[in-house]
DNA sequence: AGATTTATATAAACACTGTATATTTACAAC
DNA sequence: GTTGTAAATATACAGTGTTTATATAAATCT
């Protein structure tokens, strides 16, 4: 039986072939990603996923997009949870959906934002779009705070002159664009990066009762640094 | 020929293979480590590798260990080049020895703070001392602002109960600790990571005109929350 | 010196991995 | 009813970490 009858075929099978590579991936980690087990799993054989992905990078890419589409989804579902003209409560409910979408699915933060995949590297003309909507929510935030004149971030430091068609790229991902805004936005964004992925990653203990004391308190020092209030 | 007079053979096999192995992550990053490549490019056979690591995670670990070696070194010998009276300059200059270091090394970095590894999890207790030395720096400059009435971290959240255990156990390595200090460490190390982590992976452009203006932004925001003058 | 033990390598094999090629067959269109 | 295409399997190749058995150089003991 070379091709089993359509009765007998996994339905939407491109569909499929994601959904049993998250489970993999929650389960075993994103490192351990095997086509042969997503085939094994699906109870098809390897190279028939040939058919809906050219190569493995392939398929990875399109998890990284999925991910990136959940991720940012949750971030701009967070920012309009507050009302447009509670900037700071817009900020926090961002800062905590953040953390929040990072503990909830950690092996797609790191597909995401680490490098758990050998020899795999990000295609960014592919991935930017859901990339930049992701960071998006945060931008707007630092870009209506900067036009109600509250951004405080004197002497911030221009991006590399090599780098400016990158941020003129942005302007096609909304109108709210501002140099100075995505550059603070990128800034605040290493920050919660930078508890988040080591967090994750096990390589700092917990602190306060619930484990999110360090985080707060790094949100209180963002706000307290750039808003004028 | 099962066995090679020993003339012929690679003398120190065990340092060859450390050896050995840095060149394939320098030249072909951390997840293409490959215990067959090593043995290829030492002109011997993968299972001798195994009369001096029992597995290739034990390998990896040891190169860990080294890295974080290399590396603790960097940021003493950062500190100890400022005059101890300085406790700012012995900051900038520990901060711009991390990123420096980092910069120099990416797929070492990669190999101590990320995820490189496909199925490989550090085994903390073995790296603990190493990787306690590299912070050991920042953490003395930071007691010795605390010490000198200079710290500015009002409220800052304790670590998790469960924890102090570990917090503890830094009481091995060097009679400087203490919990605050400690605790500041880390949130400023969460906050040059995050910066470098995403930087050595390409996913922030660099700032001003030689790529370090997020970096010395960062810097001196740090200074000035934590540092009373 | 000769026998014995130990250390250190190779050889061969196993179970994996991604991927390329050829083949087969179900299904759709003319 | 024939033809063409799409979607799967079958097979194979080169790569991986690892295990086992085996051979031999070197060290040790008598």
């Amino acid at each position: 039986m070379v091709r089993p009858p359509k009765t007998q075929q996994t339905p939407n099978l491109r569909r499929s072939i994601l959904d049993t590579a998250w489970l993999q991936i929650a389960q075993l980690g994103a490192p351990a990603l095997s086509l042969r087990g997503i085939a094994r799993a699906l109870g098809i054989t390897a190279p028939a996923i040939y058919n809906y992905y050219p190569d493995r990078d392939a398929l990875v890419t399109a998890l990284i997009i999925e991910a990136y589409t959940s991720f940012g989804g949750a971030q701009l579902a967070a920012r309009d949870s507050v009302p447009a003209e509670d900037l700071e409560g817009r900020m926090v409910a961002i800062g905590n959906a953040y953390r929040q979408w990072a503990l909830t699915y950690p092996e797609r933060y790191q597909l995401i934002f680490g490098t758990p995949i050998p020899g795999y590297a990000t295609p960014m003309e592919q991935v930017f779009p859901a990339a930049a909507r992701s960071l998006s929510a945060l931008v707007s935030v630092v870009d209506a705070l900067r036009l109600a004149g509250r951004l405080n971030a004197p002497d911030f430091p221009p991006p590399h002159p090599d780098f400016l068609p990158v941020f003129e790229m942005w302007q096609k991902f909304g109108d709210e664009y501002n140099p100075l805004s995505l550059s603070v936005a990128i800034l605040i964004w290493t920050r919660v990066h930078g508890i988040v992925s080591l967090e994750i990653g096990r390589q700092i203990p917990p602190f306060g009762p619930d484990g999110a004391g360090l985080y707060e308190y790094e949100m209180q020092s963002i706000k307290k640094q750039f808003f004028i209030r």
